[in-house]
DNA sequence: CTGAAAGCGCTTACAG
DNA sequence: CTGAAAGCGCTTACAG
């Protein structure tokens, strides 16, 4: 770099303007309130020397930072990156996120809490509801409004935005059920010790149960591999499957790359979908949209889901009362019936199947 | 919230220990220095108050926010989320990552960087070498590094890693010319006022030349649409191409994203890929990776240039001299052939071809 | 190994 | 409409 004068200050600004540097304060702050000469003269300073406020400072000074701290899972996921452009969308200008990234370790997670704890972030969000102790407790002390997105905790530590991801798999359930299926899978990754999808496996849970209240069997309920699940992921856990159970007609994925990547799969195998086996996703990216044939899921609005949080933050933070803004939103899921799942050829109606002995094919 | 005593503060541990604010701050940061008697009461009353360290007013004192500003076109690219990894992982977690974006606006980046400086990172990193004239401005005034990215600026404003786009259009060309096509196609968005990606338009610029020099026609280097480019933005694009040309032989994305799109429109429409149009892409996504078939592309490791980057940062925070730190790195781009392009079918050989009037059908 | 003093660059809270 | 004083919560630079 080169050898430059030293980066001006506020004290500069206000000495070549002759002023005090309460003065500048307020015209950086709000112009109205300086009179319109005394304004001109301060801006010209500022534009002589360039100077640039330290908010370091200033947020020291005012204790107001205007941060607000994000921990997602990941950071390559468009879902997530949706919840995190309609955070930051809604928040506006004033907020800057301070956004950290955990690949599900819950270790990695604890970190970054404490970490951005230290930037004093004016609130918290943070993906899923299953912590650390000393996360939690970290959090609730916190002493600013900490959000919990995409789950539905009961109850969460202070707020929550998202849905159960239980009922999420019950639906998905209920979807390929009421088409007629009966040989039925669905497949997510394995919790670990340290890397863990906690809601994908929520998921596959709820799932699992509406099989069995169905009175159908859960074994094809399959854990592979470690989250994040990737196209690859869903690749490798079909070709498992099949090779487990090659009568499987229906096949649920913990998200839409997932199901795409299971898509391929078979198409290198030359199955059909769906004629042959359907596949459902979950979390409407767009890849479902637009591969071809279009992949049924389950639909989470991310971005509505940043959207909610950044409303919920900013009415904290202009005061109302927190008994006035609510502990926990629903924003639902809903299935998304595309082309690839479609009713169970061995079924004239999803009735019949249920309790007709077809095999499905 | 509940009403809960005031966090504490350093001062609060110190005489909870006995001890000077002093010690307690030592004890944070190298506790090796500190007599082990008292190390172990100023930690007992850290662990008894909960503690947390105020980094802001650290950083004030200290002159080191140990904050890096990056700024990226999207949050939604899985590409540009592993620049960010790499970049975050190589720093370490003695550092934290002030992730902006712009969606391709160059007012918003201006905006961006005036937010990230007031915040005193020790460096901005930028994706992109073309700036407003007062984002350069600032840039230059800095006074810290400042790379700039995925581009490559002749020169930099400071530093960059990245590569040229105009010479990795010229290689998507070559390798499509190269495999005997003639009628070749191209598209990116539209280089508008607000809206703009200069770096796909590079590429598309690079593209047309290398055509050009191949005495081909560049007519159907197409700008349509706006970025970022999405699944979509391929579909429509193909779309369009298609009705324009339907004799089209080859068609170059100016992003893997567009490029998959590109390929389910001709899904939908029966076109078979490569058989009769050859697709190539840009990025080396996972999509296409996974695709079947798995689309041919022009790669670039999005990853490597966030720990190359991350590198460079190390190596200026500690000192090294920055003439000992390269100015500019090029990571280089590489055509991974997959099998959305293959010969010319008219051409028994790709020397043939460019000379035969072929119709590439 | 430990501490008292000064100061980082702003804003708050008063005064006028 | 403007300013002098105090202080935000740490760390730097000295001293001992």
């Amino acid at each position: 770099m080169p050898a430059t004068p030293k980066k001006p200050t506020m004290r500069d600004v206000s000495r070549l303007a002759g002023v005090s540097t309460m003065t500048v304060s307020r015209v950086l702050a709000d112009p109205s309130i300086v009179s319109q000469e005394t304004r001109a003269r301060v801006l010209a300073a500022v534009e002589q020397l360039g100077y640039v406020p330290d908010l370091v400072a200033g947020s020291l000074s005012s204790r107001r930072t205007n941060f607000v701290g994000l921990i997602l899972p990941t950071l390559t996921n468009s879902n997530f990156g949706d919840t995190a452009q309609g955070l930051a969308e809604t928040l506006g200008p004033a907020y800057q996120l301070l956004i950290g990234y955990t690949l599900y370790h819950l270790a990695e997670e604890e970190r970054l809490v404490r970490a951005l704890l230290s930037r004093r972030p004016e609130a918290l969000v943070v993906a899923g509801s299953i912590h650390t102790g000393a996360t939690r407790r970290m959090l609730t002390n916190a002493r600013i409004p900490v959000v919990e997105i995409w789950d539905r905790p009961e109850p969460p530590l202070d707020r929550a935005v998202g849905f159960s991801n239980f009922e999420a798999g019950r639906a998905a359930a209920r979807h390929l059920i009421g088409l007629g299926h009966r040989r039925i899978a669905a497949f997510g990754s394995v919790v670990g010790e340290d890397v863990a999808d906690h809601r994908g496996e929520a998921r596959l849970q709820g799932f699992a149960a509406a099989l069995k209240d169905a009175g159908l069997s859960d074994a094809l309920v399959l854990r592979l591999g470690h989250a994040p699940v990737s196209y690859e992921h869903g690749a490798a856990a079909m070709a498992a499957l099949l090779d487990r159970a090659p009568d499987v007609e229906a096949v649920f994925a913990v998200s839409d790359a997932s199901a795409f990547g299971a898509m391929m799969e078979c198409r290198r195998r030359g199955i059909d979908v769906p004629g042959r086996v359907a596949v459902l996703g979950f979390g409407d990216f767009e890849i479902g949209r637009q591969s071809e044939p279009p992949i049924s899921t389950v639909r989470v609005d991310a971005k509505a889901i940043g959207e909610r949080t950044g409303r919920l933050l900013l009415d904290l933070f202009e005061g109302k009362s927190g008994a006035a803004v609510p502990v926990s939103q629903d924003i639902g899921v809903s299935v998304v019936a595309r082309r690839t799942t479609i009713e169970a050829k061995a079924a004239p109606c999803a009735a019949a199947a249920r309790q007709g002995d077809g095999d499905g094919r």
